[in-house]
RNA sequence: GGCCCCUUGGUCAAGCGGUUAAGACGCGACCCUCUCAAGGUCGAAUCAUGGGUUCGAUUCCCGUAGGGGUCACCA
C-alpha cells in the first residue's frame, strides 16, 4: 500500500516532468467540449477525417456517402476533420482538393473543416496538428494514472528487436519482455527524462493476446478478437499523437457516436478499445467499410492510388460525370437494398432512401464502370436542355475552355443543339454520360471545330467500304439530286417522304423489310441514303434525328456541306 | 507466417431452413426503326469445396481452398 502511493507519486511527478507546461485537464476539456445536447435521441454524429497526404480518394467519397447519409436521416451532424499528423507526407493543396470533391458530390459537411484555414463548429480546431494541447493534457493523464510512459529506444534499437522476433518466429511488436523502457523502474524514467534523453510516449496496455474481446461492428456484426497487448506509441517524436490516439482524444471530445471507416482499421479496434477504456470515454460505434476493388487480370485488387486513376476523386471531375450519377452508383454498391427500393421509387433520389447499416455490404465490391456509365445515362436524361447546358459550361470552363468560348458564342444556338431529341421528346436520347463527350457527340453543330476535323478526318468515302453499291457516283448523284430537292419547310414526316422519293427514282428500295429480302434488286436501302446524308451533313455515321438536325443547320449550311462533300467526292 | 475480414451468374446483388434462387448492369436473339442511343419481348448465366445438424440446407456449425486486409514514431 505504501509502495502503491509513492508509486502512484512517481507517476505524477513523471507526468508534471514530461508535460511541465500543461495545466489543463481531462476534465477542463470535457467542460469545454460538453456533450451534444442539442442534438435529440438517436442522432448520430458522423465525420471523414482524411489525410491530406495525397489525391482524394474514391473511398473517402464512398465513406462520406454514409456518414453524410446517416446524420442527414438521423438530424444528426456530419463533419470533416483533417488529420495531419503525418507531416513528412503532407501534400500542398490536398485540403482543398477534398473539399472540392465533397462540394461537387454534394457532400459538404455541417461542420468541421469545410475549406483551406476554414472551419466551422465549436468542437475544433478540425485540423489535427493545431490540437496539439489536447493530445498533451490527454497523454498527461495517462502517466499520471500510470498508462503511459516515456520509450527511450531508438528507431535502430526497435528494429533490431523486430528483426530478432520474426528470425525467431515470435510475434513481432513491443509488448510484454520485448518492450524493454515498459520494464524499466519510474525512478529510471524519471531520472532519463531529467537528463534530457530524447524519448516519445507509449501505452501501457494491460492486454493479453491470450484473452478474447467482442465488439460490434455496425455492419458485419459481432467480431472476435485477441486482446491488445502491443504498448502503442501516443506521442511521436515530433510531439504529434499516432492516429490510434488522435482517433481516441478527437471523437470522444467532438462526440462522434459512429466512426465509418475503412476495414484496413479492423485489426486495430482491440488497440482503440483499450485505448478508450483507459482514458475512462465511451468507445463510438464502428463501421468498416469494405475496399472498393478493381480488376487486375484475372483477379480483384484494391484501388491502388498510383495505378488506378479512376481512385482519385479528381478523375470524376475532370471527366465530367454527373455528381448524381455517381451518388447514385456509389449507394447501389453501398448495398443495402438500394436497388430494390430504387426500382419502386424512380422519381426519387438516394437523398429520400433510408440507409440502414445493417444492409451494407460487407465483401469488397468491383467498381463496374459500365454500370456507373449506365446510371449517369439516366441522371443526364433528366437534364432538360437548358440543365445540360448549364451543366456543361460549368464543366467546360475549368477544364475545356476552347468547347466553353465555343458554346458561349451563341448560348441560345447551343441550347438548342442539347435540346435535340431532349425537350419534349416522347423518347429521351440516353447517350450522354459524363461532359467530357459532349464535344463530340455535338461537333458537327460548331462550324470551325467541323472544319478541323473535315481536314483530317472526311469519312465519306468509308461508305463505300462498307456496301461496295455506293459508289463516289452513287453518292454524288444522291447528294445532288437531294440538296436540289430539300425543302427546309418541310414538317417531318413530308421531309421523309420526299427523302423517300429521291431515294427510290434512284433506284434504293424505301421499305427496310422489302430490301432485306432482296438486297440484289437495289442499289440500297433507305437506311443507306440516309447514312450518305447524315455523313454529308455531319462526317458521322450515327447522330440523332437527322431531320431534327439539317433543322437546326439551317438551308444554308445543310446545302453547302453536301455540295462540299460532292466536291471532295 | 500470426491474427482478422470476405465468398450467390461476367459484375453489383436479393435471399435470412422448404423459393420455378428476385432485380440491375453487361452479353445474345428478336421486335420497333433513316443510323445510333433509347424502348419492348425473350434468352444464356450463380449458391467455392468437403463434412456435419436436420425430414429438408444457398441459408446453421466445423474443416479446406481462394480472395482481401493488417502486423510503423503512416494514416
Amino acid at each position: 500500500m505504501e509502495m502503491d502511493k509513492d508509486y502512484e507519486r512517481k507517476c505524477y511527478e513523471l507526468a508534471y516532468l514530461i508535460f511541465p507546461d500543461v495545466d489543463e485537464t481531462v476534465d477542463d476539456l470535457e467542460i469545454k467540449y460538453p456533450e451534444r445536447n442539442e442534438l435529440k435521441q438517436g442522432a448520430m454524429v458522423t465525420r471523414i477525417a482524411p489525410s491530406p497526404t495525397g489525391m482524394a480518394h474514391t473511398g473517402t467519397l464512398y465513406q462520406a456517402m454514409v456518414d453524410k447519409k446517416l446524420a442527414n436521416q438521423s438530424e444528426g451532424v456530419f463533419y470533416v476533420r483533417i488529420e495531419d499528423t503525418d507531416q513528412k507526407r503532407e501534400v500542398e493543396g490536398a485540403v482543398e482538393e477534398i473539399m472540392k470533391g465533397l462540394e461537387y458530390f454534394n457532400l459538404m459537411p455541417e461542420e468541421g473543416v469545410i475549406g483551406k484555414d476554414k472551419e466551422k463548429g465549436y468542437y475544433g480546431p478540425y485540423t489535427q496538428s493545431q490540437r496539439k494541447e489536447i493530445y498533451r493534457v490527454c497523454a498527461k493523464h495517462l502517466v499520471e494514472i500510470g498508462r503511459a510512459y516515456p520509450c527511450f529506444c531508438t528507431p535502430e534499437m526497435l528494429q533490431k528487436t523486430h528483426d530478432a522476433q520474426v528470425a525467431n518466429k515470435i510475434v513481432p511488436g513491443y509488448y510484454g519482455v520485448y518492450a524493454k523502457c515498459r520494464n524499466r523502474s519510474i525512478d529510471e524514467a524519471i531520472e532519463r527524462v531529467k537528463n534530457g534523453e530524447k524519448f516519445i510516449l507509449r501505452f501501457r496496455s494491460n492486454g493479453s493476446h491470450l484473452n478474447k474481446i467482442t465488439f460490434m461492428d455496425e455492419a458485419r456484426g459481432k467480431i472476435e478478437m485477441a486482446e491488445n497487448d502491443e504498448d502503442v506509441v501516443l506521442i511521436k517524436s515530433d510531439g504529434l499523437p499516432t492516429y490510434h490516439f488522435a482517433h481516441v482524444c478527437d471523437d470522444h471530445f467532438m462526440h462522434t457516436t459512429h466512426v465509418i471507416r475503412g476495414e484496413e482499421w479492423l485489426p486495430s479496434v482491440p488497440k482503440h478499445i483499450q485505448l478508450f477504456e483507459a482514458m475512462g470515454f465511451e468507445a463510438p460505434h464502428y463501421v468498416h467499410t469494405p475496399s472498393i476493388l478493381i480488376k487486375d487480370g484475372d483477379s480483384k485488387r484494391k484501388l491502388s492510388k498510383r495505378k488506378d486513376k479512376i481512385a482519385a476523386v479528381a478523375y470524376f471531375i475532370k471527366s465530367g460525370y454527373p455528381a448524381e450519377g455517381v451518388n447514385e452508383y456509389l449507394m447501389t454498391i453501398l448495398n443495402s437494398d438500394y436497388e430494390m427500393w430504387k426500382s419502386k421509387n424512380k422519381d426519387k433520389t438516394y437523398k429520400d432512401f433510408e440507409f440502414k447499416m445493417n444492409k451494407m455490404s460487407s465483401a469488397g465490391s468491383l467498381l463496374d464502370i459500365p454500370k456507373l456509365n449506365d446510371l449517369c445515362k439516366e441522371e443526364v436524361a433528366k437534364l432538360n436542355s437548358q440543365e445540360l447546358l448549364d451543366r456543361v459550361l460549368t464543366w467546360s470552363k475549368e477544364y475545356s475552355k476552347d468547347f466553353y468560348d465555343i458554346l458561349n458564342r451563341d448560348l441560345e444556338y447551343s441550347k438548342k443543339v442539347f435540346g435535340i431529341e431532349r425537350d419534349n421528346a416522347t423518347k429521351i436520347r440516353k447517350d450522354i454520360y459524363k461532359w467530357e463527350d459532349v464535344e463530340e457527340t455535338f461537333r458537327y453543330f460548331f462550324d470551325d471545330i467541323y472544319a478541323k476535323e473535315l481536314e483530317t478526318n472526311r469519312i465519306i468515302s468509308t461508305l463505300t467500304e462498307d456496301k461496295a453499291t455506293l459508289t463516289p457516283e452513287v453518292m454524288k448523284n444522291v447528294l445532288d439530286k437531294y440538296s436540289k430537292e430539300y425543302n427546309e419547310n418541310d414538317t417531318k414526316d413530308e421531309w421523309f417522304a420526299r427523302m423517300k422519293e429521291v431515294a427510290q427514282n434512284l433506284g434504293f428500295c424505301v421499305n427496310m423489310k422489302e430490301y432485306k429480302a432482296n438486297p440484289e434488286n437495289f442499289v440500297g436501302s433507305i437506311a443507306d441514303f440516309s447514312s450518305i446524308i447524315r455523313v454529308a451533313v455531319t462526317n458521322k455515321k450515327n447522330t440523332p434525328d437527322i431531320y431534327e438536325i439539317m433543322q437546326l443547320l439551317g438551308r444554308g449550311r445543310t446545302i453547302s456541306r453536301m455540295e462540299d462533300t460532292i466536291a471532295k467526292l
